[in-house]
DNA sequence: GATGTCTGACTGTCGGACAATTCTAGACAG
DNA sequence: CTGTCTAGAATTGTCCGACAGTCAGACATC
């Protein structure tokens, strides 16, 4: 009866380390700025010990930067970081994508849904942070294809650098027609048993994503 | 004049994390054996603070766990572990294998000595414990393919869980010749730039691997 | 201009304190 | 004898105050 009743557990430390990442995510902070220990502590009324571990889990999920002595600051992507990160999206989704006729029936019902839910999105909405959230769920999906909840995981970690990354920068503007395209072909492919073609087609989107995610730290714009 | 001076920072938080992890490592430590923070503090003289701080480093690098209010304790890889880490092995390797002819010379070149070093090793010396180690380069180096410094981090936490799983275990025994052999092949296919067989190769490898992991777990010894 | 000194800010580490939680063992009722 | 309850011990989570070490900038000195 209460099958799914579920108490979850939630440390000062974590929602101390929640509330930090929310105003990154939110861009109240410049990539750059430093994350005083006693400030914090006195704006959120917590012990500087608390805060001290909220800043070591930002730090640990690579949202922010630790220099000995001198503090923990945010995370300042830089262009090799982005080379970096993308290269390490192709791996993980490539290797989902290649593993799509061993994948379990959930792990490729949660592509479709995904794909599914960013293309109705598309049609019927104009805003932007829920249609990337959305979009980030497709490729989250791909990742999930590999059947590794640690891939998984460090994938959520890349895209929410990616993300931080991104935050201070202004609203992603592009051919969003394109882009629901790209994705359909992608699964497309995928669902026909093409998975050698998909495979390609994977590696050219995020080809071109990583090239405008470039421009976009050079230019504070991403044109897509 | 002076390029190559360098003073590495060492926190004591980071010596208080290496040396458990040590304790970790040489199996000293059982799997499930509770680390109370204060039991650890006076034995090695530091702070309980500091120890909490070396505390989280070992549970982020998932060499440990902590259970809300009952504390952190060795982490016991479970079966379900070592398939999810088999298959993130096979994703990262896997990826770094099918990059091989973009991979820049540097990183073919670490391939190609890790697996002379190894070869060499095998044929000299009976020490299983760096011949392990040598092992373990090798497919640090597959990984190192995919050129992202993320990733390679990632198969180093990785690759630390499997060790430590197997720390208590007995010694990993097996037909050494034939790993070895496994390798040559491998490396072989790869500088022959056959790359699709490589990584056929390279999954028949891991997959081989995994199911000596699973025996060891249900077991308690290696066979190879 | 290079070097030394001072100073304020901040981190790194320590020790103590106390509430909340979990575990344990003994008391107790059926 | 078995199951339940409760008091107390052990341990974690959090806060606080303290102090040395380090860093950066201002300023003085040679």
């Amino acid at each position: 009866m209460y099958g799914d009743l579920q108490l979850e557990y939630s440390s000062t430390v974590e929602r101390a380390a929640d509330e930090i990442r929310r105003a990154l995510f939110a861009g109240r902070l410049e990539p750059g700025t430093p994350l005083r220990e006693v400030a914090l502590s006195e704006a959120m009324g917590v012990g500087r010990s608390t805060i001290r571990e909220a800043l070591a889990v930002l730090v640990a999920d690579g949202v922010a930067v630790r220099v000995p002595n001198k503090g923990v600051a945010v995370k300042e992507l830089s262009a090799a970081d982005v080379g970096d990160l993308s290269r390490a999206r192709v791996a993980l989704e490539s290797a989902g994508v290649r593993r799509w006729t061993e994948a379990t029936p959930e792990q490729r019902a949660a592509v479709h849904e995904a794909a599914e839910a960013y293309t109705g999105l598309a049609a019927t909405t104009g805003d932007t942070a829920a249609l990337t959230e959305a979009h980030l769920r497709i490729h989250r999906a791909l990742v999930g294809l590999t059947g590794s909840r640690r891939l998984l995981a460090a994938a959520d970690v890349y895209n929410a650098e990616l993300r931080l990354g991104l935050a201070h920068l202004d609203r992603v503007r592009g051919n969003i027609a394109e882009q629901v395209e790209d994705h359909r072909l992608l699964v497309g492919l995928l669902e026909a048993g093409r998975v050698e073609e998909a495979a390609v087609e994977l590696d050219r989107h995020l080809a071109a994503a990583e090239v405008s995610l470039r421009d976009a730290i050079g230019h504070g714009t991403i044109e897509r």
